[in-house]
DNA sequence: AAACAGTGCAACCGCTCTGAC
DNA sequence: TGTCAGAGCGGTTGCACTGTT
């Protein structure tokens, strides 16, 4: 529309890299004036930039209220969930996470999410699983595969991935016991074996879980896959949990108190843009264990279905390894 | 120890959109 | 209605750091 450049090349104003000199002057200048005029701005401050070099800088890195360091699980969490939600609206992202910037999220979700999600089978842009970009080889065969693990990959995991990955697991219960009480109240699970690759090869796994055509609604998937599933219910996530965590009868070796799974949410919906606050209660039927998991966010609503819980307390918990683990 | 490759991140670029005037 | 500044976005670049050979 004619618009004269934000940034006349040919005054040779400088780039790059901010000197601490540089940094000092804009912030003293925006302290005692404000921000804003960002086109006046460098030369009322003595500085050799254009204005969208100084606005940027100052957005994100010398604002006082900005949080440098790693993100934290809580964070990667919201992001995911946020993404799942909004796409790739950065700065609405941002705005949720305090401290973070629009430009930050990017290189984050860029460098080290999107990977992640891509390892994990997960497509970053639909959080929809895709099996061809799975990794399962790598996936399985860790040897720090367990359950809590998998407890954990249901936090970023489209549960019907996850679905996947549970049935795998459950050949091993022939020779591995998943898990016993004591290790279940300490909140850790043994380690899994690795799964060899025949073992995934002969797993029976239902043939429209290999494709992501499988996915049609996956709004409705995760409705169904993580609303509530306590033991014995219908929904398929539910029977995964009973197909593989409890002992069948025929397996007298396993234990028998695994604990039923009994997920409650309180939400508020999502395009009540202000809360992901929900809860989610583990119950055990022998301990009674009860961990909260408010502000939780999980997993890719992308239609009104409430936020959906998440083990976050086990993600807590967990070590920077194990996170970095998958 | 040196060379190389991979990774992470700050910063930039070019463009579009929005709201004020 | 057109112009402009600011904001936002996707993509990219450059460089420092780290791991591998």
């Amino acid at each position: 529309m004619g618009r004269s450049p934000c940034c006349d090349k040919s005054t040779g104003l400088k780039k790059g890299p901010w000197t601490p000199e540089e940094d000092m002057k804009l912030t003293q200048y925006i302290q005692m004036h404000g921000p804003g005029n960002w086109r006046t701005l460098p030369k009322n401050a003595g500085l050799e930039r254009c204005g969208k070099s100084c606005r940027l800088r100052w957005t994100n890195y010398l604002r006082p209220d900005i949080k440098r360091g790693r993100f934290s699980f809580e964070e990667e969490e919201t992001i995911i969930q946020l993404h799942s939600v909004l796409g790739n609206k950065w700065s609405a992202i941002a705005a949720r996470l305090p401290g973070r910037t629009d430009n930050e999220i990017k290189n984050f979700w860029n460098t080290h999410i999107r990977k992640r999600l891509l390892r994990m089978g997960i497509d970053p842009v639909t959080h929809a699983p895709r099996l061809d970009l799975l990794d399962l080889s790598s996936l399985l065969s860790s040897p720090q595969l367990n359950l809590s693990s998998l407890l954990r990959l249901q936090t970023l995991v489209n549960p019907d991935a996850l679905r996947l990955a549970m049935n795998l697991l459950s050949s091993q219960n022939d020779q591995n016991q998943l898990f016993n009480s004591d290790q279940l109240q300490n909140h850790q699970a043994p380690v899994i074996q690795p799964i060899h690759f025949d073992n995934i090869i002969n797993q029976q796994i239902p043939s429209n879980d290999l494709t992501t055509s499988s996915f049609p609604n996956q709004s409705q998937s995760m409705q169904g896959n993580m609303g509530h599933f306590p033991v014995g219910s219908t929904n398929s996530t539910g029977q995964i949990f009973q197909n593989n965590l409890k002992p069948t009868t025929s397996d007298q070796s396993l234990p028998t108190d695994i604990p039923s799974f009994c997920y409650q949410m309180k939400s508020d919906s999502l395009s009540d843009n202000s809360s992901f606050d929900q809860s989610l209660n583990y119950s055990s039927s022998t301990t009674n264990t009860n961990l909260s998991f408010d502000n939780s966010v999980l997993s890719t609503p992308l239609s009104s279905s409430p936020p959906l819980n998440s083990a976050s307390g086990f993600i807590n918990g967990s070590t920077e390894d194990e996170r970095d683990s998958f």
